[in-house]
DNA sequence: ACCAGGCGGTAAGCAGAACTGATGCAGCTC
DNA sequence: GAGCTGCATCAGTTCTGCTTACCGCCTGGT
């Protein structure tokens, strides 16, 4: 029962009222409620067996359709931030483009509060965001959150500052600090919990090309994903990697009911999963 | 699609929506609209034919469970008025009781107002009422009505009286007047309504019975169901039949949904159906 | 040409279905 | 006998699907 509850991602009273209202619907015992868990009757067992066959129809049926015409199509809206648009949008436009010439690619840029509305009222479909690693993992319902990427968060700092080799080493550090509720905000929030100091920030930027300038400009040490400098990197910079610093997450969040995502909202994350997988790698 | 609808006791607008948000779900036509009415595409066949299977496994799923154990049990709530209870639900106890003894059967004896607001409360799961022909034949979302039995009406005459042999010949007869709202008062109007006279009326009943002794009293002229005369008759009435009198019928009404009614409630209608039948051909 | 009728789609509002969260109850385990 | 597990029940909320009302398009009659 709680088992069913979890597999169909409901609670278990929703199932045993389902149960009920089935038994009740056809006039049987579908299960014998013990002790130790409940067990299908006679009829309980013809109705699963039933179910499985119907279930495998409905399989059969779809791939029988995706191989006929299969052509995906529709407009999908993608919500993002710069970064994200940048290296994950960018490149999925042409794959999308040659392999479902049907989709219809819409990208807008947001702040992250506004996308999760426009997602909500259904105007736009995927919603790319930025998660630290320990920003709570509770989504809402009706939603679903599917990982594009994960990567370790880099110290930069400026040719003034002796390279550290352990967090501790940071702790008189100065830090380039970034607009609140992004992910580098709470990744340093975290950062300073583990060494129990107060932060001492200088500056506020928001896209990282900033936090680079700040830092090549000996403005204090920054804190950034390992994406943001994998390109050119301002003279004057080094970039240390230095355990404990935990990674940040790029994710990509969708509706997610009986009926969606649909086949193109599906393709489009295929696509955008690809993208990440190469940024990875490379 | 106006045909699906009428099929499926919806508006065409339900089925549209509901093609529509297929279409979406599988990212496919399903149909192409011409001006002409609707076809099938490829995929669309695919699918109806998935679908004729799916029916096909859950009757048969039904039959099996139906064949193995079957055994009917549940509580079914009957409301009705005096005549219904003692000619049709007198009879089924018996019957009930032999064939499905699992059912419990309860009855109330109700004002038809209060039997049909406890239907629709869940409280009753039958309700008996009676209604003339012509009483209008729509009725209320989500309830059904089965016609039990139908009966035409007679008249019931004082010996004083002289025996009509057409409607016209009872322009000028004082009748029995019933409770407004019952279906004899409804005939009664209709009676009047096509010899285009006004109803001179005395008394007023609710019983047959009384009806019976008001004109065995030499009160009027009454009009009652064929049923109602099949006992014992008062002396010095006679029962006269004139064409054009019409007929009453014996409706079950209950609640029909996707899941009702249930077993139980079925074959209690089912009992009742025949006990009504027996009635009929005595 | 024009208008009427048939057919289907769209929008708004509402009722019933389904889910959540809290609580209750039985039987097992320690 | 206290705590636990597993399911049922209840109230409250959210969502789905239907109806009603309306619009737009095509066709076929006049």
């Amino acid at each position: 029962m709680n088992a069913a509850a979890d597999l169909l991602h409901v609670t278990p009273s929703a199932v045993s009222q389902q149960i009920t209202r089935l038994e009740a619907e056809e006039g049987v015992q579908v299960l014998v409620r013990g002790p130790r868990g409940a067990t299908l009757t006679r009829a309980g067992r013809i109705l699963a067996e039933s179910a499985e066959r119907i279930e495998a129809e409905l399989v059969e049926a779809r791939k029988a359709i995706a191989t006929l015409g299969g052509e995906v199509a529709g407009r999908v809206t993608i919500a993002a931030f710069q970064t994200a648009i940048r290296a994950v949008v960018g490149p999925a436009f042409a794959i999308v483009a040659e392999r479902h010439p049907g989709v219809e690619l819409a990208v807008e840029e947001r702040e992250p509060t506004e996308s999760l509305r426009r997602l909500r009222d259904g105007d736009a479909d995927i919603v790319l965001m930025e998660r630290d690693e320990d920003s709570d993992a509770t989504v809402p319902r009706g939603v679903r959150d599917t990982v594009l990427l994960e990567e370790p968060w880099r110290l930069v700092l400026p040719a003034s500052v002796a390279a550290p080799t352990q967090l501790a080493d940071l702790r008189d550090a100065i830090w380039v600090g970034s607009e609140p509720g992004t992910a580098a905000a709470r990744a340093l929030g975290r950062v300073a919990a583990t060494l129990g100091t107060r932060l001492r920030t200088r500056h506020q930027y928001y896209d990282f090309d900033v936090a680079l300038a700040l830092v090549a400009a000996g403005q204090g040490v920054g804190m950034l994903p390992a994406l943001a400098l994998q390109g050119d990197v301002p003279a004057g910079v080094s970039i240390v990697t230095v355990p404990g610093l935990g990674s940040r997450r790029l994710v990509a969040r969708h509706r997610a009911t009986r009926r969606e995502p649909g086949p193109a909202v599906a393709a489009v994350l295929d696509v955008l999963l690809g993208v990440a997988a190469e940024l990875e790698l490379g």
